[in-house]
DNA sequence: AAATCACTCAACCGCCCATAT
DNA sequence: AATATGGGCGGTTGAGTGATT
């Protein structure tokens, strides 16, 4: 057993709030700001314990709280976030701005919960629950959680970012990269000869991140590509990753570059630059035509085309590695059996996407 | 019009974890 | 190092409300 209940003391209420109590709790907080939710109520008047004021304020009175009905883009986002991260609804609530996880929670668990069974789809594994799985399909489960995993954990790395966002994470990739000393991290395009050190593999939560990392751990790539690639990875954070299911209908990765990019060399500090070396990068990957990559702004997009060969071989591979290998000749892309597996998983996203579309809150058939 | 049922969502409870003592 | 405390989270409850019979 835990401790006690905090509102078991004595004469504290319990129940709804009255419209006065509200009045008490907003007045102190816009005068003293939420400070210690222990001695809130005594110094606001109220008789609450401070477990009860917190909830009231993080749940209700917050001015910025989005209240009423939930868009479709909203939905199809909670039940993506929920397919990854599971019930986690703080985590799921801080990529959904001005909703609470009690408000998220409970949308979850009145409509889109019984939404997927209805479905036919299990709310909790997001998987069809009618039929046994063959050993195909075991292996493409198993690759999808790993693909779950790292993008769930993307996601919570961005959600505890958005909580604390003084918090500043290492790049240990960075740190090791800047050990080289910039010079070494020149693209030099006439350079031959023996490659400087690759640096360790950061922890990668990203899975972007984890596709550079296998892409510059390959031994087969010349030096023009390894030492382009070091040059514009050596500050990852400028980019980032994310599933997207708006391009095309299907399932495709976005790189986007942030606004604040820092690069720890005098080149490619412009944006347009910055973009034409991701292209070579992805052309290193040999990622070469329209129906690859589309590169728009400050965003490259890879289509599913190209995510079947390189971003699929690598992450769907059986190994345990945290950075599986790229297989293959110069380009390092081979489209192997991993192509099968990609359709399945591609045809599982874009089913929870379609779920929502096509059964709008509302809709009769719920 | 009254009774019953189904649904929603604000609020509570118990537990975990981080921090202070 | 051990214990106490506070904040936060996810699971659950139950009063209120609208729909149906």
């Amino acid at each position: 057993m835990g401790r006690p209940p905090c509102c078991e003391k004595v004469g504290l209420k319990k129940g709804p709030w009255t419209p006065q109590e509200d009045h008490k709790l907003l007045a102190y907080i816009e005068q003293y700001g939420p400070g210690s939710w222990s001695a809130l109520p005594a110094e606001a008047g109220l008789q609450r314990c401070g477990k009860s004021c917190r909830l009231r304020w993080k749940n209700y009175l917050r001015p910025d709280i989005k209240r009423g009905k939930f868009s479709l883009q909203e939905e199809q986002t909670i039940i993506q976030l929920h397919a990854l991260l599971g019930n986690r609804w703080s985590i799921i609530a801080a990529h959904l701005s001005k909703r609470t996880d009690n408000d998220i929670k409970n949308h979850w668990n009145t409509h889109l919960k019984k939404r997927l069974t209805k479905m036919g789809i299990d709310p909790v594994t997001h998987k069809q629950k009618s039929h046994a799985l063959s050993p195909d399909q075991l292996k493409d489960a198993a690759n999808l959680k790993h693909m779950a995993q790292w993008e769930g954990a993307r996601l919570e790395a961005e959600a505890r970012l958005i909580r604390e966002p003084k918090l500043q994470v290492p790049n240990p990739f960075q740190t090791q990269l800047d050990s080289l000393g910039s010079a070494e991290l020149v693209y030099e395009a006439t350079t031959t000869g023996p490659l400087p050190p690759l640096p360790l593999q950061p922890i990668c939560l990203d899975v972007l991140t984890a596709w550079k990392g296998s892409w510059l751990k390959a031994p087969k790539y010349n030096d023009f590509a390894v030492r382009t690639f070091a040059a514009t990875s050596s500050s990852l954070d400028f980019l980032t990753s994310s599933l997207d299911f708006s391009k095309k209908g299907e399932a495709c990765m976005i790189m986007k570059a942030g606004a604040d990019l820092e690069i720890p060399t005098n080149d490619f500090q412009d944006p347009k630059e910055r973009m034409d070396i991701e292209l070579l990068q992805l052309q290193g990957l040999g990622c070469s035509t329209d129906d690859d990559f589309m590169a728009t702004g400050n965003e490259t997009i890879l289509l599913p085309n190209f995510m079947e060969a390189g971003f699929g071989d690598m992450l769907f591979d059986n190994s345990n590695q945290l950075y599986p290998s790229i297989t293959g000749g110069n380009s390092g892309i081979v489209a192997g059996t991993c192509c099968s597996n990609l359709e399945e998983n591609k045809n599982y996203w874009n089913s929870i996407v379609n779920l929502v579309n096509c059964s709008p809150s509302g809709s009769p058939v719920f």
